[in-house]
DNA sequence: CCTTGACCCTCACGTTGCGTCGGGCCGTAC
DNA sequence: GTACGGCCCGACGCAACGTGAGGGTCAAGG
C-alpha cells in the first residue's frame, strides 16, 4: 500500500470490491480514478479512494448507483426523503421475505422426518395454503402459528388422528337419529368443541374464520368439508341444548 | 372464458401474470400451450393452466424458474432440500434486509424532525454506526436498540446535552489535581457512572464492548477518544474510592 | 367492402450490477 | 531474455421479464 497513487487491484484488496466492479464505476462515471499511466493503467488518488468509501457506504444502505451518484454528485442534495423511502421500501421487502419463510417453514416442519416427499404432494400443500390464507388475516396466521408451537407437533398429529375418528362416531349417531340432547352425542360436542377450541385458542376471530371457510370452500385436506356441513349443525344443536 | 382452449389474453387476466411472462414461459419451454391457431395464436387448454398454476403455485415460494422447471419435469423429484436449502437462503437474506431496516430506521430516526440533512451529515453517521457495529455483536446491538426505544428519544438528547458538561468537570477537577477519593470528585463518578449504567441497561457485556471501543478508537461522535482515556481512569479511581 | 379497435404475432433492445471469458500489453524478477 | 502476474479493453452472459416497433387477425359496424 506504498504511494498514492495506487493500481486498480490495491484498491480492489482494500476495499474488497472486485476489479471488474472498480472498472463498471469507472465506465458508468460514478469513480473515475484521477490519473492513468502512460500505459493506461487506472491510477487512484486518497480522494478517489475516499470518495469510494462513500460510496461503499451508500451502497450499504441497499441505494442504487444512480442514487448513490445523485447523493454524491449534487452537493445541495438532502438525503432524508430518499432515506424514508428506502425505509418504506425495505420494510416492504422484509414483510415479504418474512412471508415466504413462514411458508417455507411450514412446508419444512411439516415433512420434518419424512425421507422424500413429491412434488404432488408438495402442490397440494400450497394449495391448502393459499386457501387458508384467503380465510386468515395475515394476524390470524401468525397467532395459529405461535399457537402451533405452543401445543407442539406431537399433539398436532395427535389431533389429526382424532379427527376423523370423531367425524365417523358423530356421523354414526347422527344416521341412528340420535336426539342432540342425548348424554351420548353431549360427550361428542363436548370433545368436538374442545378440539375446536385448541386449534384457535379462544380467539372469536380465528373461530370465525374457520367457519367462514368451512362454509365456502368444498374440500380441504382431504376433507370433504360439504360433507361436514350437517355434522356442524348437528353438534351445534348438541352444544346449544347443553347450555 | 367459453370455449378451451383459451388465447393468451384470457389465461393473462385469469392467472394475474402478464402476456409478456406466458410469452417468456413458452420461449423458455417451461410452458409451451397444447395448440397454435392457423393464424399462429397460442392456445391453452385446461392442462396448460393446470400446469400454469402449479409454476405460480411454486414461484410463490421464490424458486427460480429453472427450479420450477426441475420440479415439474423430472417425475421423481423430491423437493425437500430444495425447499430447506430456499428456507436457509431466504433466512440469510431476511437477517441481511432486517439489518438494513434498522440502519435505516435509525437514520430516520436520528433526523426525525430535521428538515434537511446534509451528504456528509449521513456519510458521517453511516461511518459512526460502522465503527459501533465493529464492537457490538448483533444481538448487543438489538438490546441497545430496544434500551433506546425504552428511555426514549427526549431523554437521549438530554444525555446527549450532559455529556460534555460532565466531561469538563471532570476535565477541570483533574486538572485542578483534585482526589479522586474528594466528595466533589465522587459525585461527579457517581453521575458518570449513573449514565454509563443509563446506556448499558445495566449490561456487563455492553459496558465491555463500549470499553473496548473507547480504548480502540480515537474518535467517534466528535468526541475525542484518546482525551477520555484518562479521565475514565480517573473515574475509574475515584469509583473504586467509594467501595 | 372497408374501417375500426381489440387482440395477437415475432423480433429485439433495456433493465441492474456486475462475473467471466479472450486476446494482448506492461512490469518486474530471475 | 523470458516467465509470470497484473492490467487493459471489449464483449457476452445472468434473471425475468418490460417495453416498444412493425405488422397480421378477428369480429362488429357503417
Amino acid at each position: 500500500m506504498r504511494p498514492p497513487p495506487w493500481r486498480i487491484g490495491q484498491i480492489a484488496k482494500r476495499t474488497g470490491l472486485s476489479v471488474r466492479t472498480l472498472h463498471w464505476y469507472d465506465e458508468i462515471g460514478l469513480l473515475t480514478p484521477s490519473f492513468r499511466g502512460e500505459s493506461g493503467y487506472r491510477l487512484y488518488t486518497a480522494a478517489d479512494v475516499a470518495r469510494l468509501q462513500q460510496i461503499v457506504s451508500l451502497r450499504q444502505l441497499g441505494f442504487a448507483l444512480e442514487e448513490v451518484r445523485a447523493c454524491l454528485d449534487s452537493p445541495d442534495f438532502s438525503p432524508l426523503t430518499l432515506i424514508q423511502r428506502h425505509l418504506a421500501h425495505s420494510r416492504d421487502r422484509m414483510e415479504a421475505q418474512r412471508r415466504l419463510c413462514d411458508r417455507l417453514e411450514f412446508l419444512a416442519a411439516h415433512w420434518g422426518e419424512t425421507e422424500t416427499v413429491s412434488v404432488e404432494e408438495l402442490l397440494q400443500t400450497i394449495e391448502e395454503m393459499n386457501v387458508i390464507a384467503k380465510y386468515y388475516s395475515p394476524e390470524q396466521l401468525e397467532q395459529l402459528k405461535v399457537r402451533g408451537e405452543q401445543v407442539g407437533k406431537a399433539r398436532i398429529r395427535q389431533v389429526e388422528d382424532e379427527w376423523p375418528k370423531l367425524m365417523d362416531e358423530v356421523r354414526t349417531e347422527m344416521e341412528k337419529g340420535s336426539d342432540p340432547s342425548s348424554e351420548v352425542v353431549q360427550a361428542l360436542a363436548r370433545r368436538w368443541m374442545s378440539l375446536i377450541h385448541e386449534f384457535t385458542g379462544g380467539d372469536a376471530g380465528i373461530e370465525k374464520s374457520l367457519q367462514t371457510m368451512y362454509s365456502q370452500e368444498q374440500s380441504i385436506h382431504g376433507t370433504d368439508l360439504k360433507a361436514m356441513q350437517p355434522m356442524m349443525d348437528y353438534i351445534g344443536k348438541a352444544w346449544a341444548a347443553a347450555k
